[in-house]
DNA sequence: GATCATCCCTGACATTTGTCACGGTGACCT
DNA sequence: AGGTCACCGTGACAAATGTCAGGGATGATC
């Protein structure tokens, strides 16, 4: 039998070795390839060939979501197995619309891995069960492209006048905008609002 | 000639786990112990007399800051290796001061681990130079007790009235902690006050 | 004992923020 | 064609926020 080979992204070089040991331990699977950048899985996954994608979510030059969506079209036999140390609600969701087979939070057991990789390489889909409940509760989010813009950019904490320089809108279209989402993730403030949807995976 | 007993501290167990793996590839090392809260390093350091212990900073329970300081004056045979997502100076800075002998990122490669680790158990420390550059620039935090009581306490993003009630304070006494705050991180926004010591590790 | 820094508080002020009501546009669906 | 919805803007208002100038209290340092 031939053994399942594995693709590792994580932009955590240390972490990345070491779930390559944790993989390697196992007869049936082998590492080929290890990146650090979301916008180098499909690259590397050309000239490998996986039969499975590790990809972590927090990544720089593109993220793990992106990465999948990237990977489902260019690489379709190529499974995706999302791997994240935030379990948020939004990501399970847009990781399972982006075409990813199987998400793992970083809190389960070690074990538990290269059982969901065979599982994920078998064709099934695997979820933790919580998160999985949790998903459904929080349902997709409520807020919409623009106040999703200019959340994110408040999350550095500017002023409103700077936000709407970089979001290229009025003042008070940009208040307008702040007040919706703070009115739709139940919040007092506009940090609160860019916590609450961050945790939620909304941005 | 006997191999080096390893502790290893991580709330995630995915890595934890993967860690062992990793410096378990070593045939000089030896994995003793394994946990996944601040507060049960000190325990389990007394049941399995470690050489090194591998802390993580980001930990329920206690940091990796407070374990490192509890485990030097409780086991202080055993060698501290501060390991950390987030290289930040303030992190450095403290986890020296608590009396550990190493620091290293995750973002180091994983061939480096194994070495850091023989390298603290000889006795001598181990630290990022970049970050090491980054720490005397960035000099000890600016911010008195209360300031960063009043900014750890707004970075959840309340509204003045539940700083507050939280830290047992005034309203205008909070202000007037947060406004010296802002002007000492060189900002013109509560919130983006919360990012600038968050990024430096004074909170 | 004087000095200094920190702390806690007060009160007042200008600015910013969050809210609301409103009008107008374009896209999409029935 | 009409209805719905997101979008962008305006203007105005109450509330929250950031700033400043004080005063009193404590403890450390010299």
């Amino acid at each position: 039998m031939t053994s399942i080979r594995v693709l590792l992204a994580d932009d955590q070089a240390l972490v990345r070795g070491a779930l390559a040991a944790l993989l390697s331990l196992e007869p049936d699977l082998e590492v080929v390839a290890e990146v650090g950048r979301g916008d180098e899985v499909v690259e590397a996954a050309l000239r490998s060939v996986p039969d499975v994608a590790l990809l972590d979510v927090e990544m720089p030059g593109a993220d793990g979501i992106e990465a999948t969506a990237a990977l489902a079209s260019a690489v379709p036999d190529c499974r995706v197995l999302v791997v994240t140390t935030f379990g948020r609600p939004g990501y399970l969701r847009r990781a399972m619309e982006a075409g990813a087979s199987g998400f793992v939070v970083k809190d389960t057991p070690a074990r538990q891995l290269a059982e969901a990789v065979r599982r994920v390489h078998a064709g099934l889909r695997v979820v933790d069960p919580s998160l999985a409940a949790e998903t459904l509760v929080a349902g997709r989010s409520p807020l919409t492209a623009r106040e999703t813009d200019v959340l994110r950019a408040a999350r550095d904490g500017g002023t409103v006048a700077d936000l709407a320089a970089s979001v290229h809108l009025s003042e008070g279209t940009v208040r307008n905008h702040l007040s919706a989402a703070i009115g739709k993730t139940g919040s007092r403030t506009r940090a609160e609002a860019v916590r609450i949807a961050e945790q939620n995976g909304w941005l």
